[in-house]
DNA sequence: GTGAAAGCGCTAACAA
DNA sequence: TTGTTAGCGCTTTCAC
């Protein structure tokens, strides 16, 4: 009771009134100051900028957004954080995000529908002004929320026509027809590919890429050296398997993704198969952990941290320009053939 | 212009007027169905949610936290998002937060302190309802700002004597105890430690739960046999190397975290060693990557679930009760051992 | 059970 | 350059 008594001595956190108080301007110019408007005179922010810290004050998010419009949050949605690529890929945007301001609201889709759906109703709550779906094919049945809330997006290997939805391009042709031609320079004729779901964009167009490769280097494309896997060791174990039952075996195999690889080496190894000499492996992504597997893994470099940039400038860029007319953008990200030691030539015939 | 010329006809995102002036109601009768208040007629709640579907509205929650003074975010900080152990804790964290309402800001420390106290003054600033510091050890610094503004705050085993912070013990005892029964079981009884980084809490206890156990099986603790590492891949195989450059050289090896032992079975692997028959190992997690190392680790089970929900509750109970008085709580998170392929009888004599 | 009205803490006209 | 003031969209007394 005594403490409600009034609002000057009431000890609750300080609000820009107080620190208007204490510094003796009106409030308006405290506001000023903290958003480094550029009228305000060196004398008075001198005093606020000794009252804020005096009363520790700290502006409070929410009543700036809602008289501002703007919640300086950005959305990010992931397939699957538990698959190392993604840690390092939200890692990278939060930083950037933070650089410039924004706060970020994290999520995975975890393949579920459902879960994408509320995860797109928070955000779109939380008023975010743009999210980054990295989802790499889920978004689909969602995106209609999103645009009709305006609220600006990027996708990956997605074109959406809307002039809020940006695309980032990835460029897996480059990474990929050097690895195919790496193996066929060690002499392998015998390539397999271990593909991601088919229901995952990137997966699909990745496949097709190897298809490409192998054309160009004059390779034989076996229908059956072809294999739908899930993205994840087991589905690397599991596409292995497939493999090895087959009368005529590959000699060595390019993965959708490194998990899928390093589930390979280690179905291998399992069956007594040496790699790089009795099999070479070849993965996609290069996650850190590519460098640590047994052998260290031959892989095809896509960078988190230019995906990471891509994504922000697209949403940055968008937001930022809410006045002049949108349009949509695109942005390309490549990938490099990283060398280490999961590759050799074939084994001599037997 | 003409956009602007009247509120009603504005097609810009409807609020809470909109909905009460299409379900003929006011608007406290729409902010009270929201809100599940147990006075609204069923008449009027039926009205009002055809309203809100009718036009896709969404509520503000700026607005909302602003008046309620409540923001339902959590934060959760932490040491680093790149070992798997922690995205699968943010992952668990994160599906209770939802589940409840709550929205989670995600941040890792990376060991910097700066960063960590950026981050602190985000979440202050966002108004968090608690902030679970995962950080194992680096939280101090930090710690008093938070305690300051009287956000509810959970720690991993790290007491601090304020009504507001609660705390989280975890029992690596038990799994420890159970991991150097089982090696000094196999006949091992030169064990080594590789240890997590000194000012890391959980590494300290660690470490102290190895010598202890040690002793209970009556095997000799050697100084140059405990080793600090960092908990990294790289660590662990540093950690391995400093191990082998020695004369007398130990069986096993318990490792402070299961990245530190994929390391070690990695450096075992370029060195010809063959894991279990050469040398044993165990780490401590039980990261989903661990049942995929070559071969499969044996290791001390720390649920990241159990702990996620841990740290969930204690802040949920203090955010919740924040009328009654406030009280320290504690919790406590045990381990277990999991048996898998890394450990084997010492080879024999040479 | 329902509505009217007073703010929550701040930004952005507009005045001075 | 600085101050005054009108809301941002919502929750919550307080009347009815």
């Amino acid at each position: 009771m005594a403490q409600r008594a009034t609002r000057k001595t009431a000890d609750k956190t300080p609000d820009i009134r107080a620190v208007a108080a204490l510094a003796k301007v009106s409030i308006a110019t405290v506001s000023r100051t903290i958003n480094g408007a550029p009228v305000v005179s060196d004398k008075l922010s001198k005093r606020v900028w000794q009252a804020i810290k005096q009363l520790n004050y700290f502006p409070n998010t929410h009543a700036r957004s809602l008289v501002s419009g703007r919640s300086r949050i950005l959305g990010i949605i992931v397939e699957n954080i538990t698959n190392p690529f993604f840690p390092e890929l939200i890692q990278s945007f939060e930083e950037i995000a933070v650089a410039h301001g924004y706060e970020t609201l994290v999520s995975s889709s975890n393949s579920n529908p459902a879960n994408l759906a509320t995860t797109i109703r928070r955000m779109i709550e939380r008023k975010v002004e743009g999210v980054a779906m990295l989802t790499f094919g889920e978004e689909e049945p969602v995106l209609n929320q999103l645009v009709i809330h305006e609220i600006p997006i990027v996708l990956a290997e997605f074109r959406f026509d809307d002039p809020n939805v940006s695309t980032i391009l990835l460029d897996y042709k480059t990474g990929i027809h050097a690895a195919v031609a790496h193996l066929a320079q060690l002499g392998h004729s015998k390539i397999a590919f271990l593909a991601g779901p088919h229901d995952i964009h990137s997966a699909v167009t990745r496949e097709n890429d190897f298809r490409t490769a192998m054309e160009a280097v004059n390779l034989p494309i076996r229908k059956d050296w072809i294999i739908e896997c899930d993205h994840t060791l087991k589905g690397g174990v599991a596409g292995f398997e497939k493999l090895q039952a087959l009368a005529d075996r590959p000699t060595a195999i390019l993965c959708s993704n490194d998990m899928t690889a390093i589930g390979v080496q280690r179905a291998a190894y399992l069956k007594g198969m040496r790699v790089p000499q009795d099999l070479s492996v070849i993965g996609l992504d290069d996650i850190d952990f590519a460098e640590f597997t047994l052998p260290p893994l031959t892989t095809i470099r896509l960078s988190r941290s230019d995906l990471a940039h891509a994504a922000f400038e697209a949403l940055r860029q968008q937001a930022e320009e809410s006045a002049s007319p949108k349009k949509q953008r695109e942005f390309l990200v490549s990938t490099s053939l990283v060398l280490r030691s999961s590759t050799a030539p074939p084994p001599a015939k037997a």
